[in-house]
DNA sequence: TAAGCAATTAAGATATTAGTTAAATATATA
DNA sequence: TATATATTTAACTAATATCTTAATTGCTTA
């Protein structure tokens, strides 16, 4: 279950962190451990396992790694689950098919 | 943080279940734990977390204990981090300030 | 090729989580 | 009171998660 692992992957504050710093911008792998007091080493597990989830792309750059988010996947499962436990969200839920229908960004 | 407790809490598939349960009903702690393979002292630590989380609420009734949900806290805090990583989703992002300013439900 | 930087993988220590059974607490009722 | 049911807490075990440092891999460039 594609969620499973989305929210196992959401339940780690620096990985949201690392998320909303690639909200704004593409980033290398150091470029993000740089933003941590934390090693290299454990940055990149943070990396893969929300790589993993579907959360975050990578391509190699020369001697870098560059990490961009999936948008979409993050908002489709986090709205997705909210209308299912709150259905009432009648308004909500029309734009989140909306969104979902779209390219991500 | 609060979100820390949530996204804490939603880690697990048999909590996300709870709640799913829970949206639909309130439920006493042992009709819940009626729905899993698993022992009732470990639903109700899962319970705990939840309200701990403040994703759900608890009544004494009797014997029982009854288990309600609080859907507005867990749509905020989801909406909310969504729009905090994609904030491009404008529409979304006003309907659920216009939830977040009624009563829950 | 050799040296250097970027990033990941490996190995290992520590802490936390999630489940179990047994014991305790709270309420209802005969 | 005594007994039964509902729920939680306690004690414990097993599995996982999350760091660390050291070693390895990939690419660039002298």
């Amino acid at each position: 279950m594609a969620a499973d692992l989305i929210f196992e992957a959401l339940a780690s504050r620096p990985r949201r962190e690392i998320l909303a710093y690639l909200s704004a911008q593409e980033l290398t792998a150091g470029e993000i451990a740089s933003r941590f007091e934390m090693s290299a080493p454990a940055i990149s597990r943070h990396l893969s396992l929300l790589e993993g989830a579907g959360l975050v792309s990578s391509e190699r750059r020369g001697q870098y790694v560059v990490y961009r988010i999936n948008k979409d996947n993050l908002v489709n499962t986090l709205t997705g689950f909210a209308f299912e436990i709150c259905p009432t969200a009648g308004p909500l839920k029309r734009e989140s098919r909306r969104l979902a229908s779209r390219k991500p960004g």
